[in-house]
DNA sequence: ATCGTAATTGCAACCAGTTGCTATTATATA
DNA sequence: TATATAATAGCAACTGGTTGCAATTACGAT
């Protein structure tokens, strides 16, 4: 179901603003930033407010849309239907790569028996030492 | 050793605005935040920049002595001999609770063979559901 | 004890993101 | 098609954190 749709049955309203950054997400199959996004919408919309895009993104990720994550202090937003993947994100190079596994589930099944938390692990973004900068290291 | 002597050693200076930042950091076993700081030093030192308090964080981090852990696009900072230890933020009522199990050696282990990947895990937070809230949503 | 200098401070401006408010607008209904 | 109204956009002010710069200061050498 695409991203207007449900927004329309939860209830929101289609603006031509909402209808930019729901197509740019569609268009944009890999992450994106709240900047990138603002950057796009400057030369398609000029006068569209940062706040505007912030509340939409909000509001994406509020209804499943999309998903959000935080690295280094910033945020980075996915389309949703891209599946769950975790991010290795090399803390010297900066450079990321995808990971698909579940690598969560048998920490997730540790701290539901021994502590009744159910934790969400979707889209972590994990820092260490890429392969590559590990070699340099050395 | 002390954080002063390792700053010392490192060559840095110790000023008054260090001195202050160190005591309470050693005073504080707990978790404490940016603004915390500010607000106490605000009666010790008034005059004090946020620009000191994060560049001395920072340093201290770089230093070994703290280390910074970031959560929902804000910072939290941990004296380092506390020992590596977990925090379960919980989505709902945002209570955290500290959980010292070696929860990721396994994931570490998958990934630095398969991905050549050295991950860091250390003051993870982990965002999920607590026990109580659980509970209330059933 | 004084001096030279590199490190450090405070400042002001900035960045990413958030919020309260008012004016505007999408949409359901008539 | 016109209208009522709740949702939304833009605005301006704000928050937490960062940065470049000029003035100050800690501290090793004399």
């Amino acid at each position: 179901m695409s991203c207007s749709t449900i927004l329309k049955q939860k209830g929101y309203k289609m603006t031509p603003q909402r209808r930019l950054i729901v197509e740019y997400i569609h268009d944009n199959q890999s992450h994106l930033t709240a900047d990138e996004l603002i950057s796009f919408l400057e030369t398609r919309a000029p006068g569209i407010n940062k706040s505007t895009v912030y509340r939409t993104l909000d509001l994406l990720e509020e209804s499943g849309c999309v998903v959000k994550s935080e690295i280094d202090g910033h945020f980075i937003y996915h389309h949703a239907e891209e599946g769950h993947h975790h991010h290795l994100v090399c803390r010297v190079c900066g450079k990321t790569q995808d990971c698909n596994e579940n690598l969560f589930s048998s920490v997730k099944d540790v701290l539901a028996n021994r502590y009744g938390f159910q934790a969400d692990f979707k889209h972590i973004m994990i820092t260490g030492l890429c392969s590559a900068c590990r070699k340099k290291s050395r």
